[in-house]
DNA sequence: GCGCCAAATGTAAGCGCTTACAATATTTCC
DNA sequence: GGAAATATTGTAAGCGCTTACATTTGGCGC
């Protein structure tokens, strides 16, 4: 048994041995480019890393080697020796819509300039997976994080603040919060909204929301309709709110129960512009006129915002800024944790054809 | 000076020295763990790799350790070790459209099923940028890759080859191309889509397009477009053709050109959703009506497609099942590189309200 | 041609993990 | 009870890279 073993082990070096010296080896490493080359790894490394401290002649040969051998460095091992990847990593609560897609197009972008590769993952709006991508992505050496919102587990923090992770929170600004965070103020966005909304005269709103307790740009939209509401006199009565999960079909659904209830609203807001769709889609197949019989807003402005028929009355969100700060922010924070500072952002109206007057009471 | 800096070097030592006795240290490693749970380092791995192979005992201590020090691998030197990272790769042309949302997300779960994370990156339609893309990827570890098409350069394909890459190729099915693939076969999709659209009387069609030479779907679905429009006995210029970048506002553009032109197509197939969404909303705005004046038609039906009105008629392409098959085709092709083999899924027609008759002529 | 300094290169010690093999403890079976 | 088999644990050699420090080389002034 052991013989054969033995000869097994033998023949396993031979044919190492063999590979070696007659193929090129399936994934090259610094040593297979120092030996082509006839320098030291530290030389390689040099050359890759920073050029300027190897002579003209040497980063020639090297240079020739890494091409010649498909060269190309092993991210675990750098990162080992290195303590430090070049990678960011950033969470968001969904890549099924186009919700955080220019945000991260732009943050993406503007890492890349500077030689950062982003990493992406989606918790599906669940505190409890983005703990875990949090850990994922500082397991596979992220530097930085971008983050959404505020709302999270508190383990997730104390996992942050123990590994000294720099992070930034975007799609938020609020005073009241200590951490770093790139955004907008949606209680106020929100309030603006739905004054305008108040001043076409509708007086029966509702909201449609995703779930406020694990998401604090929906509590802070809600609260901005509820300022105001009462800023016309109104009591919280007069704003229906129904919580449902981000999604076409249940912004439809949502509708749909809203509309069929004793006193339908005249005005539906949406909590963002992919409920907004759906409730749209739903009024057309209900029959319901848009803006004639209800007028419908959202809040986001993606780009089906301007392909629905009528174009969608929503809130113009600063992505690709939001996106292209945070990225300086990070960068700065990684040289020196200090460094990082709160961005306020404008969120801006765009008034389009879904929302109109409130309709005549005939009854 | 050099005494100086010995001083520094001494209170370096012992400020890490006090570090380490006082507090927990900062990313914990396997090292500590053992300490604190008094076993060697290679226990505490196999607790967390192969704990049946540790006794109950020790495993509870090692786990209580773990727990207490709030240890997570490194994932790099866990790859560099064990030379397999249970990580994937994807790389899709696109991540701001929902064209390959669903697919990769089918693609994740199934994984997760099996401990595999998947890392996706992004190549903007650009085959240098996928080279980059799969370099990156298999740098950063991925054991496999899911990639869409078979159209990238030849570097990729000899990159592949040489480090042995398991990989398969979704969203084509072409017997012809030797690549394991999953996907379906788009030109007989367009082809079936296209002899509706005839069917319907129109003769004057037009196709908007993304550029056909780096990107077979779209050259498929020409020609698929082009099989219909023979068999019908129609000539090669009764079917323009505009080629452009997926986007609506190109969709829009073309939509626009298109129907300026002197002799004005009655349908407009799009080679997909995205740019058909574009044409549809370019049409409201240019006054046209939507099927009454032109038709217009898409392709993937994506979640825009039932929420833009008139609904587009489009092809319904198998997003889920295509990454759920891919999951297991690349978890088999891992664990034994011959075991791949191509999938044929179906693409079905999804007729709906933007394809209508054609207008009767009456010029 | 010599000495000095700076530039270029080499040497080798890890980074945090896995795993083959060795060593030790525990069972099993006569 | 003791040997042999088995289960458990430890030892230590890397994985591919970076980088502090040591060594060598080359250029320059005189």
């Amino acid at each position: 048994m052991i013989k054969r073993r033995n000869q097994i082990w033998t023949d396993i070096d031979d044919l190492m041995a063999k590979t070696r010296t007659t193929q090129p080896s399936l994934s090259p490493t610094l040593a297979d480019v120092s030996k082509q080359a006839g320098v030291s790894t530290a030389t390689v490394s040099r050359c890759l890393n920073s050029p300027s401290q190897v002579s003209a002649s040497t980063r020639d040969r090297v240079m020739a080697a890494v091409k010649e051998l498909g060269y190309a460095p092993n991210f675990g091992a750098q990162a080992l020796a290195a303590k430090r990847t070049n990678t960011f990593g950033a969470i968001v609560p969904t890549m099924e819509n186009a919700i955080f897609a220019r945000g991260l197009q732009a943050l993406q972008e503007e890492l890349a300039q500077h030689g950062i590769t982003l990493l992406v993952a989606s918790s599906s709006y669940d505190p409890d997976v983005e703990e875990e991508q949090i850990r994922n992505l500082v397991a596979r050496g992220a530097d930085a994080l971008f983050l959404i919102g505020h709302t999270r587990t508190a383990e997730s923090y104390e996992f942050l603040e123990k590994r000294q992770i720099p992070h930034v929170v975007a799609w938020v600004y609020d005073e009241a919060e200590p951490r770093v965070s790139v955004g907008f103020d949606n209680r106020k966005a929100m309030k603006s909204l739905a004054l305008e909304v108040l001043k076409q005269g509708h007086r029966k709103l509702a909201l449609i929301t995703a779930k406020r307790d694990r998401n604090d740009r929906a509590r802070q939209r809600y609260e901005g309709a509820m300022d105001a509401v009462a800023e016309f006199g109104l009591n919280a009565r007069d704003l229906g709110v129904i919580e449902t999960t981000y999604s076409i079909a249940n912004g439809g659904d949502a509708f749909e129960w809203l509309m069929r209830s004793e006193t339908p609203p005249t005005a539906v807001m949406c909590g963002n512009d992919v409920l907004a769709a759906g409730a749209l889609a739903q009024a057309h197949r209900m029959g319901v006129d848009v803006p004639g019989d209800v007028s419908i807003t959202g809040f986001d402005d993606i780009e089906i915002a301007e392909i629905v028929t009528p174009r969608l009355t929503t809130v113009h969100v600063p992505h690709r800024n939001m996106g292209k700060h945070a990225a300086t922010t990070l960068i700065a924070m990684r040289n020196d944790p200090s460094l990082g500072e709160s961005v306020e952002l404008e969120a801006t109206l765009r008034l389009r054809g879904s929302l109109g007057p409130a309709p005549q009471k005939t009854a």
